[in-house]
DNA sequence: TAATTTTACGCAAACGTTTTAGTTAGAGGG
DNA sequence: CCCTCTAACTAAAACGTTTGCGTAAAATTA
């Protein structure tokens, strides 16, 4: 790979650019126009009743026709809050999780706050210190969706203890009480699994997200509930952990090998994630395996290409967006609420089974 | 759809949360503790010639010990600069912007920048509403792709001339002198409508995003150019501009029946965008067109998934990832400059054309 | 020893707000 | 005419830094 560059010469350029004060009128400029005093011109744009009507029109129009702004730097400084959040996930580059960035900007938006976005990478290291660059630029509070790797959460306990609103969505934890959205995890995995079932698959493998995070768990005990009803035992050598969700895309050939070494092989599998799913049918493709005839595949995306796929594929989709939205509106109320809030609800978000070729049964 | 409640009451929570400072200790605290002066403080944690060495190792000690970290807000005040740079995008639920956006934050975050990140949705009043956000929460520099509605760019030109260093990326200006990066979009229409001609096929359409933005021009150009050495006249009537580039479905589908409607339609359509061209793909599998056969399909697409796509997709894939590092590394030397840049490049990056089954000729 | 320089620190202003605690002028009451 | 009260405003401190300037003491020079 290399590059083309294009020069040109640009013969202006000459405004001196100071800082970030370009073009901007302050407090003080409209005091010393209008002959007042800067709390005058403060008070009469905040409205204050010690200010008397005449004044405030006159400030305001002052204000309006030079298009002053507060600076919001010195409005945090002095009011001992950001109106930014921060946002801690994975990946943006999956399409779940930009669809909840997606929902949470929009509702941050509206509300006036903005945000700050991190990604961990699925690294534990990375996440501690996400976390602790967003305290330090003074978040009002934080969004965040555990990394694969991340078991000990001494870093958000502490933070959270000393009073940051945190709002936990997809990947939460038990171990701190606050508000949490997640998507049916169990339902997702009880209905795919069923499904499978019921399209005479019997032998359903199971490749997920390492054992660790919630997602994990309560998608487990969805696929193991639907083969108890259908009178199986979970399969130890049928489920397969991928340290990090896929991240790499040679957890999921080796967990596809295992599996197909194995002297009782699957007739189908139950994938986790965007990441995991699509990886899956591009290596089942890749081996020459016919799906649904030698191999059925069901799996979470939120791709909008599930239609497309080759097989089209069923697929779990989850509300990104609606949990972005719902999650962010949880952590305003926090951040907005004036006294503690002692009373925290995980909303459980439906999912959607989309039933395609991808797993066109064999009765 | 509805979705249930948790209810979960917790017992404590009495923290009173003291606005962004919790925890925090202020260069203050450290004086007083120290006995020293506020400034020495801060010009011993700073690393000033003026504070002798041991007072230096007192100061820094304690500050690591009681894990000082200076305000940012405070900083940004003091220093008129915010250490955040503004990202203004159609929209992260993207494949190509959210890896560029993911190269975007791997420069920023090494430099010790934040970024915010604003969508339009493909709206005008959006973006410009966006970057009036953007200016007065003081960002040090703005990343931009235009929408595509944009066509009068004033709102950009007002802050760019007032010295915000902006760097354009993807969708960008010629009435703005500054740093750009883009893909080689002439070379990627160029290299894919070559290919469907040396494939065989003669009546190519095409359908893109609006003319007014810069890679439909410029893709346009490519288009048209391959077609010329093949003697062919570019048909006004194949090729077909989506108002929102795909942003709704029904765009897309428009263009569709004008095409097939055509006396003479085409055998073979090339499409931009990751949105139009997954749109398109799911449009001929939905009417019954064989692709190949009866329609060759190639496409600007940044998703993983064009292996797996039914038909395998033959397509244009432009480093995403690479543009936003790159675009970040010039935006960070426009702001880190001392002195007013002059000179300014346009960044070409190259794409990769993937030749897969939906193009497989008919030679 | 006196004059000069250097070293190492403190003071205070500044960034742009908000807010508390005055201050002034005028109105109203007695 | 004095007192009180209120309306409408101002002064100043504060948020947590950074930084130019001042200065005492120590070190150097003459």
């Amino acid at each position: 790979m290399f590059s083309y560059i294009v020069n040109c010469i640009n013969v202006v350029a000459l405004c001196s650019f100071t800082g970030m004060n370009f073009n901007t009128i302050t407090i003080r400029d409209i005091a010393k126009a209008l002959n007042l005093s800067v709390s005058t011109v403060s008070k009469a744009l905040r409205d204050s009743y010690e200010i008397s009507g005449k004044t405030k029109k006159i400030v305001n129009e002052y204000a309006r026709e030079h298009n002053y702004q507060p600076n919001p730097i010195a409005q945090s400084l002095k009011q001992g809050h950001s109106k930014s959040i921060g946002i801690v996930v994975p990946s943006v580059a999956n399409q779940f999780f930009s669809q909840v960035i997606n929902g949470i900007e929009s509702v941050a938006y509206e509300a006036g706050f903005n945000v700050i976005i991190t990604q961990t990478h699925e690294s534990f290291d990375r996440e501690v210190k996400n976390v602790d660059h967003l305290i330090h630029r003074s978040i009002d509070g934080m969004l965040i969706s555990l990394s694969t790797e991340t078991n000990d959460i001494e870093h958000l306990k502490r933070i959270h203890q000393q009073g940051l609103p945190i709002v936990f969505f997809d990947r939460i934890t038990e171990e701190i009480e606050t508000h949490k959205v997640i998507a049916d995890n169990f339902k997702g995995a009880y209905d795919a699994t069923r499904h499978l079932l019921d399209s005479g698959y019997r032998r359903i493998a199971h490749i997920t997200s390492p054992p660790n995070i919630s997602i994990t768990k309560e998608r487990l005990a969805g696929y193991s509930q639907a083969l108890a009803e259908a009178g199986q035992e979970t399969p130890e050598t049928y489920v397969k952990y991928c340290p990090h969700g896929g991240r790499d895309i040679s957890e999921i050939e080796n967990a596809l090998h295992e599996l197909l070494a194995l002297e009782n092989k699957p007739d189908a599998i139950l994938t986790t994630s965007d990441r995991i799913t699509t990886t899956t049918l591009f290596l089942l493709n890749k081996f020459g395996l016919k799906i649904p005839e030698e191999m059925a595949l069901v799996g979470y995306t939120n791709t909008t290409m599930a239609d497309v796929l080759n097989p089209s594929l069923t697929s779990i989709y989850q509300p990104g967006f609606e949990m972005g939205r719902k999650a962010t509106e949880m952590l305003l109320s926090l951040i907005l609420n004036k006294r503690p809030v002692t009373e925290f609800e995980t909303h459980v978000l439906p999912i959607q089974l989309f039933i395609r070729k991808s797993t066109a049964g064999r009765k």
